[in-house]
DNA sequence: TAGGCGAACTTGTACGAACAAGCCAGAGCC
DNA sequence: GGCTCTGGCTTGTTCGTACAAGTTCGCCTA
């Protein structure tokens, strides 16, 4: 672990244990520096981890303040459900429904960096926390890791972390689209809700460590039953609306 | 301008033009310091901040890639709905509906920091786009802006410029939660939609640059009008998933 | 031909220094 | 008392250097 992880990871700590509650001073750089043994630059990184991560905010020729003490966990808590589920002390479970090859469409070729008509995967999941039915799936892999998807368990917890166990794929860089819709009928009847009540979707695409996309889903949540959560400054801010399509 | 930012608005501009497609590298840090005369450190800080943005992504070893090539705006266009229209050629409008003080709620205390019961000032806005109603926003300002509030034209467009020149208010933090709900009947009755329908829920808080907050609020935008977009990675990702509440 | 090895390249981490720019509180003035 | 102004503190920007760690690709060998 990195020097300047180990000072963020101590002061994240300290936020979180409510050494330094919403709306106190953190100690200057200066004053870090000299704790730590660092030098400055160092501790500028550990505190613009905690920046990033929305916990502190910061001016110039201001202390630095607390604006949030909740931990905020990383990519494969929103790229992974059984991660997520099982950080929050939740009983992650899922059925593969169907899968499915066939030829990629027009749409799904451009998502994904494939040849026209290039063949892929097509799987629909269902996906329940502590044994509630909360997450349908729809998710079509690229063809070349098709059948190490095909290989997996049908009741598979975390897809995730079983192909990389299994091939050694790592999910790095995502794009993240989300609205409102409302449940189609087979949504409806998986998720046990009426047709037409409101779905939290999240649309993403996935891609490796080298930018090769690996699959686009389409995921969509019973309401109430999961919420997203985002803080951001004037500085930094990933998270941006779009007209709807 | 500082000049990681020139730097880094030098190679978003190149990247948004298409000089660096999507999965092509890009130049290395010593090539750039050495075109742009710049330190080192200084390209890292400027290929950072397109790291932020999810522009490009880079890992320990190879060249950074190119993941995207659209560009996100900041914190402003999150938070306010007519800068964010404005920037993608909408034109905004809105109209106060309700305008109302009112003892704060419990709730409401602890999320802007006020004491039990201390006054707030809850407002009601619809908010069209190109003239058609997109979104119902109910907000709570805390009491020490209250007034400002009220002297404001009630068609106004842009609160949170308004805000700013009249009195220098500036919204530097924000936290957001992101659900799906169903359109309760004032919801329906305002956005043209039947009762149930989904609508995609933002509720906000806002601070300033001190972490003071300063409002509150519920935004119900009609389903199809509005998208969340993130990009994420391994390393830097501030949208987390929680349990529905 | 397939596989392994290594050298060159590239990004990550850390240090130290200097100056610029903004904030804040206390001193001093009206 | 209230206002202004200044000096010290704090964060922001930039430079330069050095080494660590990971990737890539060509070369050599079996």
């Amino acid at each position: 672990m990195a020097r300047y992880e180990r000072i963020a990871s101590d002061l994240r700590d300290a936020i979180v244990g409510g050494d330094y509650p919403i709306g106190a001073q953190l100690p200057s750089e200066a004053e870090l520096a000299l704790r730590y043994s660092a030098a400055r630059g160092t501790v500028r990184q550990a505190v613009a981890l905690l920046a990033a991560e929305g916990l502190v905010g910061s001016r110039q020729g201001a202390r630095r303040i607390v604006l949030g003490s909740e931990r905020s966990q990383s990519f494969a808590e929103l790229h992974s459900f059984a991660q997520w589920a099982r950080s929050m002390g939740y009983r992650a479970g899922g059925t593969v429904l169907s899968s499915l090859r066939r030829p990629c469409s027009p749409s799904e070729a451009v998502r994904l960096s494939l040849e026209p008509g290039e063949e892929v995967l097509a799987v629909l999941r269902l996906r329940r926390l502590d044994g509630e039915p909360v997450l349908v799936e729809r998710t079509v892999y690229a063809g070349w890791i098709a059948s190490a998807v095909e290989r997996l368990d049908p009741d598979c917890e975390s897809v995730t972390q079983e192909l990389y166990e299994s091939v050694g794929l790592v999910f790095a860089y995502g794009e993240h689209l989300i609205d409102a819709v409302a449940a189609g009928s087979e949504d409806a009847r998986l998720l046990g809700v009426r047709r037409g009540s409101p779905l939290l979707r999240q649309r993403r695409v996935t891609t490796t460590q080298e930018g090769r996309p690996v699959e686009c889903s389409d995921d969509r949540y019973r309401a109430g039953s999961v919420t997203f959560s985002i803080r951001n400054s004037t500085s930094a801010n990933p998270l941006v609306r779009r007209a709807g399509d």
